[in-house]
DNA sequence: CGGAGATAGTTTAGGCTTAAAATATCGATC
DNA sequence: GATCGATATTTTAAGCCTAAACTATCTCCG
């Protein structure tokens, strides 16, 4: 069965007229990659942890902020919605992992933090995560990893540059 | 971290936790990149054509294929659920852009292609999508370019080798 | 033939996600 | 102090997505 070879959404790039064609190869293989470890993650954190990758993203945005945060800022920093960050945390506070209060100084805000609970959970998973990414990883060099950061780190400026630029 | 003492397999799986800081930082990275390109083409197919970035992907695998595909073989392809393909291309038939027809052979499968006006419609997509891809991209020299589609290569390999050794 | 297991696809239940509209509060200005 | 635009969050409607259970069909092998 698995004679053809593996199949994903990279396959056969479609020749395309324009001298573009290794831009949009890159493009499809960088979501190839994100899209074959954030399946991973999310299994293996499912299987676990009977955790959510969004719910883990949330708490790993907490877990730095010992003060907790307000929910704008949660969404701002987790690149997703308001909307989305209300539901989400509505459902962690009601698992006890994410404690909610109102700002006294502005009353339109709210802050959110981890519980105790919500902490101790977290951190146990984090350790595990981590060990998960190095494996997913571990067949790079060190110096592939640093390459990718500087690289990875010049296509996010390009993309951000390009972005406002559209606006 | 890299001791003079003999490493076995399982001295390197079972590094100090804080070992493997850049390979998070690396997966982290990889993600805010994917996620601010994904956001921006999502919200530019909305904004010029009112489709939806997994439609345009389904398409975009349609295109590829003269005959069309079995859902299957969709769902393979796109790194999605089967049920979640099932669910889309109902979509796009309904819009008239996708046909769907039962095997001869085998009556359990089905294959879709693009119609006439799907087909029309996405190379219309497609040529403005290749654009947006090399501006998003075109901070970075054709060398990073190549550099990265090597190392997101290697990276890709080393994800799908550990996924199946976890198995 | 006839069953056992594999394969193709659908359905279901629940959660995630977005865009857009709505609500509430704030801060500044008149 | 009333009003107006900005800000923080919620709500709504629609679609996306997954895992797991289910149905239908196929293939193999006795």
């Amino acid at each position: 069965m698995e004679s053809s070879g593996i199949l994903d959404a990279e396959t056969k790039v479609h020749e395309t007229p324009g001298a573009h064609k290794d831009e949009l190869r890159l493009w499809l293989r960088l979501l190839t990659c994100t899209t074959l470890i954030e399946g991973e993650v999310r299994r293996r954190l499912r299987e676990r942890f009977d955790v959510t990758l969004p719910r883990f993203d949330l708490m790993a945005q907490l877990d730095r902020a010992e003060e907790g945060m307000t929910l704008g800022e949660l969404s701002r920093r987790m690149m997703v919605t308001n909307g989305n960050v209300t539901g989400l945390a509505e459902r962690l506070v009601a698992e006890g992992l994410v404690a909610r209060r109102q700002s006294a100084s502005d009353r339109r805000s709210h802050m959110v933090r981890l519980t105790d609970k919500g902490r101790r959970q977290f951190r146990k998973m984090a350790e595990e995560h981590e060990s998960w990414i190095a494996d997913l990883f571990s067949g790079l060099s060190q110096k592939d990893v640093e390459s990718l950061l500087t690289l990875l780190g010049k296509a996010k400026a390009s993309t951000r540059k390009s972005m406002v630029a559209a606006e």
